[in-house]
RNA sequence: GCCCGAGUGGCGGAAUGGCAGACGCGACGGACUCAAAAUCCGUUGUCCGAAAGGGCGUGUGGGUUCGAGUCCCACCUCGGGCACCA
């Protein structure tokens, strides 16, 4: 446990201890809670209050909002919160009106698991998990605007996650456009013949079936019967986001199979370039940005046709330069044209190595040595620039998930191919000669990527050879593919449509019910919300792990008396039944900051005058460029890189694209905090034991007897290493805990927890309280002899420093700053006048409970919240003299101390005149000086 | 393999190309105390030296510069992400 500091009767009644650090801490709570201090005013609608606004600029602060789980925050959950709400502190003492809240992303699988271990409803679990997390929070003294703390599982909140779903239910991504239209207007096009039925009748000539069909197939969310990732042991689909590498679930780390299901997607994919397009215009990482840019993996290349006994097997490839050096191709085992392929002869391979891929878990496939296998078809393709035929292959190297599911093998060009045309015998033709390498390619060990002159790379009509550039070759191949009708130019995504459907209970309910013929319908508005139906039932169904052939069985199936419905949607009264999935975890995180702006709107998600003022595109971005509006700040960890940050991305995109927000983007300048890491003990079993019960004796560690071994890891309940927030603000208070938090190091960095050293912080915001209040009256002390030079300047620099700091969220040397100054004042003897005002101002936003209460004791009655920060002022920034360090030959071999206006002459005279220097030199003539002013100078010989 | 980050005292970490190690922990010495804890004061990169002072020092090896923890090249180690993506 935490050691806390004894606090014996002989010890001063008002010294700076755990105990009073909590009252003062409760107290100040209170009072902000009471008079509404940290109350952020709308421009428009119920929170408004145009007086507060006028004159000051908008600032919104965000926090990725929490998972409510059962065990409570540990200390690695707040570091984020803390430096937000002590940026947006800070923020408001220099004149912004900052929005700054936190509610809670309660549905999904982590509250619906502690639900089914405790036996009791998520909604209940859920409720005292929240009211939890809401008690730490507070007592960590966090400046939220409480009225706008929404929880996705608030019908009143999800009804409009249901109407975002309906909105991009009933839209199309328009090509010609670049946006998504509501879907009326797709229909329009069809039926005035503007656009050309898909499969070329006349749109009258249809059924109204075949074009509910149509329409449905153009929809940016919409059912699919595609190959998803089925989980036996979470007994639900996951997206592919989360799937793990070794093919298992993100969440539980079972395993995941390819099945193909009926089910939910979204047309995320339609954004592909606009989601990498405008990652330019976002204050992120560039790690962040590649992250995902390189999960949406954009590739331009170009797609071929192979003519087959089949029909045209259709290929993706960035190289299509190389296609004269294709010599075979090889398909993915699962594409959809092996059957129509396959020879009689070799039928039996085929079926073999199908059922052996099949079966391969993709951790198998994974862990192999990337040994190639394959068998051939026994059919043929003709190559369309050779005009010659070559042998079809299939292989598990090629993914049925990517480009077409099957590839042109350049085995000359390609690493893989060459791999397997070794291995097969098959010809391995260069087309390019490589400097320093024959062409005879026996003599190769790898292929060659890269540009060379092409050679052997011509037919009558497209002619590469003796060409080098690779884009210049790529170019005429393309218009060769293109006017010959072999193919066109192309671009292909790793992205995939975003699995949307989970059958799971403790998600939002689907605003959808189907026809008898199974046709998807929206709910109307008048529908909404629809509630998630009360039931006990509401474990999900799970299987065995490794039961592949499982299927998925939605707790809201049970539910008869909620499926079956009748409904008016407008052709009369109609049986309908329920769509019985519930939405993935991250529906609700998808538009959450929108909602913190106008929680309690009941006509609209949130009102346009309030989100063009929060939200809305700025003046100017970074560099001059376009600024796209969206959040000032939002900090969290950097797991969600790809999951969170592209869905909620996406969504806000369609949310633009029917005017509903004015921003392009919902997050404009991100930033992610490090993680707490703390050490984790094993015993011998490699079992985790209790961190805080393991002792260090004899240079090892020790559980009781047992021998234990340390390594460090995020902290948390898995590796047993949890340190609570409430035990260190028991011990020292909520003011210490944050400091302490804040000065381990840089908010992006992880650092490990020493408990031992918070001891620290402790230590500053004693003797800071000591140095402005008496130990044993607890009244106002301060010195009676005004501050001299010395410290009026110290305080100014301190000043001037610390703004900056907090700007560039740099709180860890804000914090070592005032405790210079602090060290200063102690040395004094204590605090003169002038001193204590800027000072407590400058602790304000770090110790924030502390510096409210010597506010008060310096006389103020009103918070100390929104008064001004201070301003440091340029006369005491400069000093009357400078002392120079003189170097000799670049090291420092004296010191001069000269007027500060003193020109570069005379400081090198100075500096040439200094005995030490002077020994130093010996009498030789310098070379050169160099005087740097304001900073130093050097002697060269 | 590819793409990002990062390597500084016993530990966490500071340092617009300009006095490396701010600030904190720990350790050591001292004050207070019957004693301990708490609190307060001082010392604390390392080596030589009684001291003054000096040598060496930011993962390794080179380079640029009057001057490099910082910039450039190569390498090593650790952390993170992606990974048969055609």
């Amino acid at each position: 446990m935490t050691s806390a500091p004894t606090t014996p009767s002989d010890v001063p009644k008002f010294r700076y201890t755990g105990a009073l650090a909590q009252e003062i801490e409760r107290r100040w709570q209170d009072r902000w809670e009471a008079d509404g201090t940290f109350e952020t005013p709308n421009p428009a609608g119920p929170l408004a209050d145009s007086a507060k606004i006028a004159g000051r600029r908008k600032l919104f602060v965000l926090d990725m909002f929490p998972y409510p789980s059962g065990t409570g925050l540990h200390v690695g959950h707040p570091l984020g919160f803390i430096g937000t709400d002590i940026y947006s502190r800070y923020k408001r003492m220099t004149g912004y009106n900052v929005m700054y809240t936190m509610g809670f992303d309660a549905f999904g699988l982590p509250a619906e698991q502690y639900a089914v271990q405790t036996g009791l409803h998520p909604a209940i679990t859920t409720n005292a998990n929240v009211a939890n997390y809401r008690r730490q929070l507070r007592r960590l003294g966090l400046s939220h605007d409480a009225r706008r703390g929404v929880s996705t599982t608030d019908p009143a909140y999800y009804r409009w996650t249901q109407w975002i779903f309906l909105q991009i239910f009933n839209s199309w991504y328009d090509t010609d456009a670049g946006k998504a239209r509501p879907i009326g207007a797709l229909v329009e096009q069809y039926s005035s013949a503007q656009r050309p039925a898909d499969d070329g009748r006349p749109w009258t000539d249809l059924s109204p079936t075949e074009r509910d069909a149509i329409i449905d197939s153009h929809r940016l969310a919409y059912v699919s019967d595609a190959p998803v990732n089925w989980c036996p042991g979470l007994g639900t689909v996951v997206a592919n986001e989360e799937v793990t590498a070794d093919g298992r679930s993100d969440r539980g780390n079972f395993p995941v199979f390819k099945r193909n299901m009926r089910q939910w997607m979204m047309r995320i994919t339609a954004y592909a370039d606009r989601l990498i397009a405008d990652l330019d215009l976002l204050d992120w990482t560039d790690a962040i940005k590649a992250m995902q840019r390189n999960w949406i993996g954009r590739s331009e290349g170009a797609t071929v046709h192979f003519q087959s006994s089949a029909g045209p097997i259709t290929v993706f490839t960035t190289r299509p330069d190389t296609l004269f050096g294709a010599t075979f191709m090889v398909m993915a085992p699962e594409h959809p044209l092996v059957d129509a392929l396959t020879t009689p002869e070799r039928r039996q391979a085929v079926a073999q190595y199908r059922h052996q891929a099949a079966s391969k878990k993709d951790i198998d496939r994974q862990d192999d040595t990337r040994e190639k296998t394959g068998v051939a078809t026994g059919a043929y393709a003709v190559n369309p620039v050779t005009g010659e035929s070559i042998p079809v292959w299939i292989a598990d190297y090629v993914l049925m998930g990517y480009g077409t599911g099957a590839i042109m093998a350049v085995p000359c060009g390609d690493q893989r191919d060459f791999e397997f045309a070794r291995l097969y015998g098959l010809p391995i033709p260069a087309i390019q000669q490589p400097p320093e390498r024959s062409l005879d390619t026996s003599t190769w060990d790898t292929a060659f990527v890269g540009e060379a002159p092409y050679v052997n790379s011509s037919n009558g009509s497209l002619d590469l050879d003796g060409i080098t550039g690779v884009a210049e070759a790529i170019q005429l191949t393309n218009d060769w593919l293109e006017s010959n009708g072999h193919g066109n130019a192309a671009i292909t995504y790793k992205l995939r449509d975003w699995l949307f459907s989970r059958q799971r209970y403790w998600g939002e309910p689907f605003p959808i019910v189907y026809d008898l013929d199974g046709h998807p319908h929206g709910l109307p508005d008048s529908e909404l919300p629809l509630v998630l139906p009360e039931t006990d039932s509401f474990s999900p169904r799970t299987f065995d792990p490794d039961d592949e052939f499982s299927d998925p069985e939605s707790p809201l199936d049970r539910l008869e008396w909620w499926t079956n419905v009748e409904l008016d949607l407008g052709d009369g009264p109609r049986r309908y039944r329920r769509d019985t999935n519930v939405m993935p975890q991250w529906a609700g995180s998808c538009w959450y900051e929108l909602r913190y702006l106008d929680p309690t709107n009941e006509q609209i998600f949130v009102d346009p005058a309030v989100e063009l003022y929060w939200m809305g595109p700025q003046a100017e971005g970074r560099d001059g460029r376009e600024h796209p509006g969206g959040v000032d700040l939002y900090v969290g960890g950097v797991e969600h890189a790809v999951l969170h940050l592209l869905y909620a991305r996406f969504w806000h995109k369609v949310l633009y694209d029917l005017g509903h927000v004015s921003s392009k983007e919902p997050y404009y300048r991100l930033f992610n905090q490090g993680y707490i890491l703390a050490a984790a003990y094993k015993d011998e079993r490699e079992i985790y034991v209790e961190a805080t019960e393991v002792v260090e004796r004899d240079g090892g560690y020790f559980h009781g007897d047992q021998p234990v071994s340390r390594e460090w890891g995020k902290m948390g309940k898995s590796l047993k290493n949890a340190v609570t927030p409430d035990d260190i603000c028991q011990s020292y208070g909520a003011d210490t805990l944050r400091l302490y938090e804040m000065a381990m190091g840089p908010l992006d960095a992880s650092r490990p927890w020493e408990t031992r050293d918070v001891v620290g912080m402790y230590r500053f915001l004693q003797r800071l309280w000591r140095n402005v209040v008496d130990e044993e009256t607890g009244e106002l002390a301060l010195l009676d002899v005004e501050a001299g030079t010395d410290t009026k300047r110290l305080l100014h620099r301190t000043i001037a420093g610390v703004r900056d700091d907090m700007e560039a969220l740099r709180f860890n040397t804000a914090i070592a700053k005032l405790i210079e100054l602090n060290n200063h004042l102690t040395k004094l003897g204590g605090c003169p006048p002038g001193i204590a005002e800027p000072l407590v101002l400058m602790v304000a936003p770090l110790a924030a409970h502390l510096a409210e209460e010597l506010w008060a004791k310096l006389g103020h009655d009103s918070t100390i919240a929104h008064e001004p920060f201070p301003v440091a002022d340029p006369a005491l920034l400069v000093a009357d003299t400078v002392e120079y360090p003189v170097q000799v030959n670049g090291k420092v071999r004296g010191h001069i101390t000269v007027a500060a206006d003193l020109d570069t002459a005379g400081v090198e005279a100075a500096a040439l005149a200094d005995a030490k220097v002077a020994a130093w030199l010996a009498g030789a003539e310098p070379k050169k000086v160099i005087v740097v002013p304001g900073r130093m100078v050097n002697i060269v010989t």
